[in-house]
RNA sequence: GCCGCCGUGGUGGAAUGGUAGACACGUUGGACUUAAAAUCCAAUGAGGCUUAAACCUCGUACCGGUUCGAGUCCGGUCGGCGGUACCA
């Protein structure tokens, strides 16, 4: 006498997976095809799971199980990045350590991912601050360091004071943290670095291989920033100096009026002529300590200082003056640039503000109004010497023939440049990876590998020390050490791993989480390498998936891995946005104001108010407040705490159950698509399951219905099966959950139809289900009598010669247009004189040709008839 | 500014160049019920015509093109989203 109950169903499934150990991987039997399909794995937050985990989680789960019914070896692994910024902040609010508070979180991350029923083999599961787990995280880091690729440097890093602490350039949006949205300024400081530049060609290249978006290879295309053209030699006037500039427009160089060098350049202070030092100095003094943000604003006011030195323009011999300015980089290039202001709008900018000469050597544009930049068309002018003209040449001939001439005078070259910059590499924390270093007399000396793992010691004070250093120095039982190999004293480095340390190789680990003799076992690690499928948000489509990639072919260089590329396929899938809102506003007298008549910037004259969807009819193109002209916003926001629209897994599995969550995260939409989530698309799905659970069980006796019986399908119901499982099986494979979903409800308002249900249609039924409403789908079968458990029952298959109907409908079209539609039987489906004899019949096709003369008969068998009249 | 993606009913979304709106939500009407919930049935892009059936017109942001046929391909415009930016 019970109708579908997910809260009964749901938890007994969850520990007959458990004690059964169903997902266990067995890798043993190398002979079968593998599948290696990966979730980015969650930081364990304290809030909890969000409803944006679960949507990729679902997609890989449902992949993870059909595979396993295809038979595949599937490796579907989980685990921690638990190092972070959050549990240390809130260590140094409350004192608890962040241990502590990791494992709670972890617990609950744990419990709540089970509670959705995902298929891991949790026998695999990882955690980025387990001791056993970070030695490998120093061991490679060690690695890196004896190729060279790990060194300390003086650079200016992004200091932020209210974090205390360094953060790299990904890590700061428009000037801010990204954490927290703390403003930060630019200061020198000794710092890691890894020189994941000397990769950049290769990070570049082979991302033709991979099969990921297009739009996140152009990402990372954009982030490494390949730019081709030349590095000049300019002497200086007077002196045997020189400066090297890079340009991608050496076309130009007679039209060079001034040179810019960084301010922070060395470089600098030989070239600064005596009665120049003052402003000089003042000037670099004020760059240093301006913030990126500050920087940012000032974009459009460009500011410099001339330095009272001339170089010499190797194409005309001139005398240009060489100036100092905040809008050329230090970290790019050479730091130095050659100024043409006619052609970049940036050097005119500063030419007109300066006054400095503009001269024009490409045709096309006017450059008394700004700067000409085009390159696809125009003719080069006034640039000729003795020995060089490039006067009536295209841009690109142009060029070649600068770089060929320089090149010959040995006063230039091609040259390639990249944006990417080295990665910093160090926090001044103490919730990361220590590094396996101490300073041995002021010498960095690499521990050797036996000392691993180095772990962090307990601390009582999680403030940072008072220099900006990690709180680790406040440790000196900790810090002084000596050295292993000759028993002097030394020092332990104080500076700490980042967050993207552990998370650079985790699905390595996974493959034999408890290997002792190196990071990954390399027998398994040839069976399981490349992750086969890996999803994530697209918010790590630069930083963690470029660090990943340099890291993997770091190792693939030493011959740890086998595969040049970590994750062969990937996907992000789209954000999940909380419900759509309507927003009315309300002036002073309570009275409704359509918020078309609102400018912007008087918005804040009014008080927004939230109109429940009831509220609100479409009029024209806007949504207004019933029975008025009041117009107010439509939209969907990001989820967050401070807006109250964030919608809680758990609260939605208590009410509907997992199942019915997983089922709603697929069926809203594509996968990569952002969406906004909708509690009455929750009701819908979990309608759809009770409806499926009445088809099966006669909720009178609890029983499997009494209409489902052993006894031979029909034509029509095999037509239904044999339609739904191919659309399933094709749709799971091109990762289209919806439109499965949605041929899943179809077979099932089939099925509610039947008067017999026939086992075998109803078992193939329920597999397909299987992977989307895993826990529904295993009740059924057991009530079914299938037996334990489906997960490695083979998946149906589809046979064509089911889907044959005994009539095909045929849309008759005149010009175009759909008039008529016909039945025609199968046996005469492709017969085109018979189809085109029939659609003549029709009475409304006749009306038409009666007032025409057909003049062409467009046939597509088993589809469309185009009869053109005129 | 530059790079990329996207514009389809009241909503989320379906549509190998071939009957636009599958599937679901919502809404409306009905059945069951003392009533409500749940469930089931029917209608549901806009409009026209008609007692009705049928039929007709318009319709995938906008303008144009290719085609027997365009949501889909091509060119342009507008709007939205994401990334990125003194990168020389």
């Amino acid at each position: 006498m019970s109708e579908y109950t997910p809260s009964a169903i749901e938890p007994k499934w969850q520990k007959f997976w458990k004690k059964n150990k169903t997902f266990k991987t067995d890798d043993t039997d190398t002979s079968k095809p593998k599948f290696y399909v990966l979730d980015m794995f969650p930081y364990p937050s304290s809030s909890g799971l969000h409803v944006g985990h679960p949507e990729g989680y679902t997609a890989t789960d449902i992949i993870a199980r059909f595979k396993r019914m295809k038979n595949y070896n599937v490796l579907h692994p989980m685990g921690w990045d638990a190092f972070g910024l959050p549990a240390e902040q809130y260590a140094v609010k409350t004192g608890q350590h962040p241990k502590e508070t990791t494992e709670q979180n972890i617990k609950g991350f744990r419990k709540q991912l089970q509670a959705i029923g995902f298929s891991y083999d949790w026998d695999r599961e990882v955690n980025t601050t387990d001791p056993k787990y970070y030695k490998w995280t120093q061991w490679i880091f060690l690695q890196l360091y004896k190729k060279g690729l790990a060194y300390q440097a003086d650079v200016p890093v992004n200091w932020c004071p209210q974090l205390g602490t360094v953060l790299a350039n990904e890590e700061v949006i428009d000037g801010k943290s990204e954490v927290g949205g703390y403003p930060v300024v630019r200061r020198p400081m000794k710092q890691w670095m890894l020189k994941i530049t000397e990769y950049a060609d290769r990070l570049q290249e082979d991302l033709a291989d991979l099969d990921w978006p297009e739009s996140i290879k152009d990402m990372q295309r954009n982030w490494i920033g390949k730019s081709e053209g030349a590095d000049i030699t300019f002497q200086v006037a007077g002196s045997r100096q020189t400066i090297k500039a890079f340009t991608t427009r050496p076309d130009t160089l007679f039209g060079a009026t001034y040179m810019v060098l960084a301010p922070e350049l060395s470089l600098v202070d030989e070239l600064t002529v005596p009665e120049k030092r003052q402003d000089v100095k003042k000037y670099r003094e004020e760059a240093e300590s301006k913030s990126d943000l500050d920087r940012t604003d000032l974009n459009k006011n460009k500011t410099g200082v001339f330095t009272g030195s001339y170089a010499i323009n190797p194409a005309t011999g001139n005398q240009i003056p060489i100036w100092i300015a905040d809008y050329v980089l230090a970290g790019y290039g050479s730091g130095a640039i050659m100024a043409v202001p006619g052609h970049d709008q940036r050097d005119w900018e500063f030419a007109a503000k300066y006054e400095l000469p503009i001269i024009e050597v490409v045709e096309g544009g006017d450059i008394t109004k700004e700067a000409f930049t085009d390159t696809s068309k125009g003719k080069m002018v006034h640039s000729a010497n003795a020995d060089l003209s490039l006067n009536g040449l295209e841009v690109s001939d142009a060029k070649d023939k600068m770089i060929s001439w320089l090149e010959l005078k040995g006063q230039g070259k091609k040259t390639i440049t990249y944006k990417l910059r080295d990665w910093l590499f160090s926090r001044q924390r103490y919730w990361g990876e220590p590094f396996p270093i101490i300073h041995v007399s002021n010498e960095n000396k690499a521990l050797p590998e036996s000392e691993l793992p180095v772990k962090l010691p307990e601390v009582e004070n999680f403030q940072p020390a008072e220099t900006g250093e990690s709180p680790l120095y406040n440790v000196p039982e900790w810090v002084n050490t000596t050295d292993p190999e000759t028993g002097l004293p030394a020092r332990r480095e104080t500076n700490t791993m980042p967050q993207w340390a552990g998370s650079c190789w985790y699905y390595l680990r996974f493959i034999d989480p408890n290997y002792e003799k190196g990071p990954v076992n390399p027998e398994k690690e040839k069976y399981w390498m490349p992750v086969d499928l890996y999803v994530g948000g697209a918010e790590h489509a630069v930083l963690h998936l470029l660090y990943a990639r340099f890291w993997h072919k770091v190792l693939y260089d030493i011959g740890v891995v086998s595969t040049k590329e970590p994750f062969q396929r990937l996907i992000n899938q789209g954000m999940i946005l909380g419900e759509l809102e309507f927003t009315a506003l309300r002036n002073e007298y309570g009275h409704f104001v359509s918020t078309k008549s609102v400018k912007p910037d008087e918005r804040e004259q009014y008080e927004p108010v939230k109109i429940p969807d009831t509220e609100v009819e479409k009029k024209g193109d806007d949504f207004v407040i019933k029975g008025t002209d009041a117009v107010v916003d439509a939209r969907s926001f990001k989820m967050s705490k401070s807006r109250g629209n964030v919608i809680n897994p758990d609260l939605v599995i208590r009410q509907y159950g997992a199942d019915a969550l997983r089922l709603y995260e697929m069926f809203m939409g594509p996968l990569e698509q952002v969406k906004p989530w909708s509690m009455r698309g929750v009701e819908g799905v979990y309608r759809f399951l009770k409806r499926v659970w009445r088809v099966f069980i006669d909720e009178e006796t609890d029983h499997l219905d009494a209409d489902i019986i052993d006894v031979e399908p029909s034509r029509e119901q095999l037509k239904v099966l044999h339609e739904t499982i191919k659309k399933v099986t094709e749709d799971i494979n091109e990762n289209r959950f919806n439109t499965a979903i949605s041929a899943l409800m179809i077979f099932n308002n089939e099925a509610m139809k039947w008067e017999k249900k026939p086992v075998s249609i109803m078992k193939d039924f329920v597999l397909l289900l299987s992977p989307f409403a895993p826990h529904i789908a295993e009740e059924l079968w057991e009530k079914l009598g299938g037996g334990d458990t489906l997960a490695y029952v083979a998946w149906p298959a589809f046979d064509e010669k089911y889907m044959t109907a005994e009539f095909h409908t045929y849309a008759i079209q005149i010009n175009g247009k759909v008039r008529a539609s016909i039945q025609v039987s199968s046996e005469k489906a492709t017969d085109k004189d018979h189809v085109l004899g029939m659609a003549k019949q029709d009475d409304n096709i006749q009306r038409y040709l009666d007032n025409g003369n057909l003049v062409k008969e467009i046939f597509v068998p088993k589809r469309i008839v185009n009869l053109v009249v005129k």
